[in-house]
DNA sequence: TTAAGTATTATGTCCATACATAATAATGCC
DNA sequence: GGCATTATTATGTATGGACATAATACTTAA
């Protein structure tokens, strides 16, 4: 109850279920229960769960109440971004950069995809991906190794995280996520870097 | 205008979006623009807009308003569910079983998926998937047949859709959404005449 | 007993308002 | 001019109240 916020209520909610509060299938407190509980108004309650529902977590239905996804579906969510291929069918030579490969703790949002525990490391990764040597996209890439523990020794400089996974993963062993995020700072600074680099 | 829902306003908003009525990178009106034409609370166009958001097509930023993604990555998405491992690693022995299979007007949520325009068509199939001959699952499925052809004329008698995509379809080529649903009043119905069969 | 009709309940949605926050634009200062 | 400071602006989030709706539970009549 630290601060009041659906995301922080969704956190909170997510680490019950996954701590085993309420079993599969379970009923969990309405919302005007939880409300209560939080201190919050229902609207807010309501967002959350609806995140979670999103992420079939639980399951809600009107009058029945809110569940526990009794059926919690192993699926592997791919979002393959194609950008090998979008670059190369405009003429361009396509070039990939990892820029940061490393071990850490996820957000809540990803932890939720990759269906981890809070604490629970996942590989980060931020790749540069070049046309022509312009830089063309970053990426950021979340993958959990404990479903794909082979990407640790893959080599990845010769491909890129991306078209290796789609070769090398059985799609039924794991669940992987990529996030394709827009440019923030961090990311127009290391454009702006790479372009003058080019230009040069 | 005709019923005021966040559902209605984005639909109406990817209409236009697609219609061209903003180019790629534009600005479109803001919330509160947008709520006066709609006839409605800025809630309410909010949470239009954040689906469409989600939907990666277009982008936020405060201040800077909302704009149509200027960099539409065409990205397969990817919903696999692995029913056959979930019940064979349980000892029992899969089937499945198409249950219908035609082509369809896909709903809102799964045409932006897909990125369709409106009126267009996918494959629509409805799968029961079966462990040890009792119905397990109920699987819904849409497929964009002008990524992936070639799915009609597949033989999806002996492979699931499922595995057939998986085996078969480049990932750079398509846009294929799964979807599974939780047991309506129809599957349930179903679910129990199947059930009843396989006692007798 | 079964079917039809009714009450209850939890979620779904909408509204009007308020304040927070990030990012740009404008301002004033050196 | 360049730089720090201060508006301004559009989105982000929260609230409490209201009504809609689907689905169950209950009741009543055939």
């Amino acid at each position: 109850m630290t601060t009041n916020s659906h995301a922080a209520i969704r956190e909170s909610l997510l680490e019950r279920i996954q701590a085993g509060e309420w079993a599969l299938g379970d009923r969990i407190p309405d919302e005007v229960d939880l409300a209560a509980e939080y201190g919050c108004a229902r609207t807010t309650v309501n967002r959350a769960l609806r995140a979670l529902a999103d992420d079939g977590l639980i399951v809600r239905k009107r009058k029945g109440g809110t569940r526990v996804n009794p059926f919690p579906m192993r699926k592997a969510t791919l979002d393959i971004p194609v950008l090998r291929e979008q670059i190369e069918s405009t003429g361009g030579a396509y070039r990939h950069q990892t820029i940061e490969q490393k071990l850490k703790t996820p957000p809540a949002s990803v932890r939720t995809r990759l269906r981890l525990k809070t604490g629970q490391k996942a590989l980060y990764m931020e790749t540069m991906h070049l046309a022509d040597e312009r830089p063309f996209a970053f990426e950021v890439r979340w993958v959990n190794t404990i479903a794909v523990p082979e990407i640790l020794d893959a080599p990845l400089d010769t491909l890129s995280a991306n078209e290796w996974l789609v070769k090398t993963v059985p799609f039924s062993s794991g669940d992987v996520a990529f996030k394709a995020v827009s440019a923030d700072k961090k990311v127009s600074k290391a454009l702006e870097a790479q372009e003058g680099a080019a230009i040069f």
